[in-house]
DNA sequence: ATTTTTCTGTTGTAATTGCAACAAATGATA
DNA sequence: TATCATTTGTTGCAATTACAACAGAAAAAT
């Protein structure tokens, strides 16, 4: 599995730039790419977060994913007709990689390390993608926001190996992700406290389970 | 892109076997595997079709996933650990390729044809995955079961041209799908008949938006 | 340092939904 | 053909949730 160090091994060696990769930097709220056109273009998240957000007929934004370091996106992973607008914004200082898909297959005329690098850990990276879409899949279909909160707490927790954690979204970001209203959920994380099933002081979660 | 076309001539090239892919037909109610090990192998499927089924700690079955010709399944896709013990169960008579993930970059020993087609089509298959996923998900964040039912039917008007169209499961297996209490998605079909936004005869839909 | 924006926290209320339970229709199997 | 299993369709009711609206805290921008 790729780690933030091979990535971060990638982007050195783009120095000797690899023809067939781009490379950008973007500020805080510039737009990274937008899911209007049909092209087969890869972005890769190297550095920084970026949010694929919608604007619905009213004007409503909308998060619909959260991209953090070594995500993959682009429409080429979104090949579905909502009527909507959707673009990927540069949460904070990020650095984004662009490629073809079909880089996969082929390889750098230059034969270059940097190219090879890339198509053997694309895979990877993909395949960790569908692990997070699938992930997310499982809580949108627990039924109640309390299984929700606590299918996901309970992941956490197993990918921290401890009962404690912080959460990596503010809550407001947590109820989108979760798909539900925020009150609604603020409301059940007071019902999980008083019912004794979790501690939390500020973004820190403990699970009191037995 | 694949097509249906494209996976029929590799099974029938597959008679002259290629050494790093498995073929095997299943019977009605056959496990074609389980996602209780970790390896790296990938089952597509040549025809048929098979569910991705949990068994929750009280014995109750619920329907994960369901996949049909040319879907990619396996627990390569599904690092999730949940307690739960999932299978991947033929619904009908099934033809399932078994290959390893890191077939990718790799050549085949005997360079064949079949080996050759296999990786070059995989990209596009995990694509279309994707993009299901990403669908389903889309579907789950809406709020209210006639919001998801009136985006999923409008998903599959656009995939038809044309308001009317046969669902492609069955009213359980669509509750299933939108993850709703299936009594509740019945009442809400009722209600959209009522208020003349659709019509419905058996599995036939019919939007009657103006 | 002050203003503005975003985030957290809370609550009442109405609407939606899950659940349980049932009957009829359809499909599968022996 | 008879029997069993699955699917469709329906309803009452209790529980959950979305929505709206607000205030204070924290963070970001000027």
């Amino acid at each position: 599995m790729i780690d933030s160090f091979s990535i971060s091994n990638f982007i050195e060696n783009l120095s000797k730039s690899c023809s067939q990769v781009q490379s950008r930097e973007f500020e805080k709220g510039e737009i990274v790419t937008t899911y209007l056109v049909n092209r087969r273009q890869v972005c890769l998240l190297a550095s920084g977060s970026v949010d694929l957000i919608r604007y619905d007929f009213k004007g409503n934004k909308d998060i619909v994913e959260h991209f953090t370091q070594n995500a993959v996106f682009g429409e080429i992973f979104y090949q579905i007709n909502t009527n909507n607008e959707l673009f990927c914004i540069a949460r904070e200082k990020s650095k984004v990689l662009f490629f073809s898909y079909d880089i996969f297959g082929k390889k750098c005329k230059n034969n270059c390390k940097f190219h090879q690098e890339l198509t053997e850990n694309l895979p990877n990276l993909i395949l960790s993608k569908i692990s997070d879409l699938n992930l997310r899949i499982e809580l949108l279909s627990k039924r109640t926001i309390r299984e929700k909160l606590l299918s996901y707490f309970s992941i956490l927790s197993e990918k921290t190996f401890s009962n404690s954690f912080l959460l990596p979204f503010s809550l407001t970001d947590l109820a989108d992700y979760l798909s539900v209203d925020r009150s609604a959920m603020m409301r059940e994380l007071k019902l999980l406290k008083d019912d004794q099933i979790i501690k939390k002081t500020d973004n820190k979660i403990t699970l009191l389970l037995k």
